[in-house]
DNA sequence: AGATTCTAATAACCTATGTTATAAAACCTT
DNA sequence: AAGGTTTTATAACATAGGTTATTAGAATCT
């Protein structure tokens, strides 16, 4: 496998710049890409949880059912994202992951973090990192579920996926696709489907943005950043505060 | 400073038993306690991250205020819990902290983490376990706001909170001081405190609980964690999945 | 191409929760 | 003990968002 075909090796790469020998760490340690089609279940609740995943392409999202039949959308997670970190010392699942699209992962197993965190100090602090600004995320979620409205909400989602689209691609432009139904923003934002649709009207009649199927075209992103109340201080990546000096052998 | 004086020492031996060796290493990076009181600020958001705390008496709580007037509470924190975790890779403070009640907060420089990343991979183990921990914690809490109503979500805190305590002192009966107004409640349910005074008439009316001032009594406790919805599996606090045998030298 | 299923838009109606106001306790300060 | 402040309870009223139903357009299947 090579350093281009590693899910694990081009994520880290954007927190710190890695030597060859941790590169070549890092790909010892995960297990070959799989591809998976949309809908595709990477494991549920209540399952064994020995492993973590990388996911190299394509949309997945995480949720947990509730008793009375709806449920809470997690984490919408993009390529480069890692799935499953929080339940490293967990020995089930406490929520499931299904692809959003056809995609690829690498799985990589919780015993072998410990082997990471044995031989390389830098990539034990990119992990930690990583646990943390997707602690980061979930607090800035927690904010948009408790303080803001339906409108403001789904401004938000919106946004901080366009952020984190265009960290992973910078020449995207102001039209994607965002393959999210309805439905999915509902339960991630605490909402029902049908004020969702509302919601989503009423952001093209204020001329914000029109979302057409799983097209999504900003027409303010000034005004829609405000709206959102967005800051984008919580999706920072960047180690330059913990290890200051990039000491490379090989890079 | 013994080892009884140390709050992280403490802390971390519930996720497993620590050798003589770790435990120094943890004392000697740990800065000496510092007492607080109540209503004082560990920090404020836009702070200089550079540490975290550990709280070893008294209760504290992190929030983010809103454009609006408004805050969202993000964590309750009870003696012995680990406090700016997630700020370990960022450079400011995006929560403020401010304790709740009298006590007493062991400061740990970032950068000593690094150290112990370095010199201990159990250590760091459990660093991360329970920086996992929190990240369950965030997501019981995102579906506590999203997807439960009032009197759900309200039982379901105060549950949260009976069982972490319970954690700490075992002995804990059905009644016990919980130092949280209801605007503090309302900031974290993401109610108006209104509405959190009118759940707490109702929970008293259906003989699940009562709370006088900051005294909370269970009046019901099997009936409570179920109308909330609670499944403790969130709280799990052990490592035996990732590293199986204590190979201790000095207990 | 036709049938079926999924997804979305919109309307009508309902309810949980927010807002504002008032007053009584509890607590804190002097 | 008096006076001020904070916390809580409750009422009256307003509204954001939920629920159910209907329809239509896309997407998928055969």
């Amino acid at each position: 496998m090579s350093e281009k075909d590693s899910c694990i090796v081009r994520h880290f790469c954007h927190y710190s710049q890695l030597g060859a020998d941790e590169k070549e760490l890092l790909m010892s340690l995960e297990k070959g890409p799989v591809s998976l089609s949309a809908h595709e279940v990477l494991w549920e609740e209540g399952d064994l949880a020995g492993e973590l995943c990388t996911i190299s392409a394509g949309w997945a999202y995480s949720y947990r059912n509730i008793d009375d039949g709806s449920r809470q959308v997690l984490d919408v997670f993009l390529p480069g994202d890692v799935i499953g970190l929080r339940e490293f010392a967990f020995t089930r699942r406490l929520s499931g992951v299904v692809m959003l699209t056809d995609g690829v992962v690498c799985r990589f197993p919780h015993r072998n973090i410990v082997d990471i965190f044995e031989r390389s100090t830098r990539l034990t602090s990119i992990f930690f990192s990583i646990s943390g600004r997707q602690q980061m995320m979930l607090t800035e979620r927690l904010v948009n579920l408790g303080r803001r409205n339906a409108f403001e909400k789904t401004a938000h989602m919106v946004f901080e996926l366009y952020c984190r689209l265009k960290r992973i691609d910078p020449d995207l432009g102001l039209s994607f696709e965002l393959p999210l139904s309805q439905q999915i923003f509902a339960d991630a934002l605490g909402l029902s489907s049908v004020h969702v649709s509302r919601t989503f009207t009423e952001l093209r009649e204020e001329n914000l943005l029109i979302r057409d199927r799983n097209r999504i075209t900003i027409l303010d992103e000034k005004r829609l950043e405000s709206v959102a109340g967005f800051s984008e201080g919580y999706l920072e990546e960047s180690l330059q505060s913990v290890l200051p000096e990039a000491d490379l052998p090989g890079a």
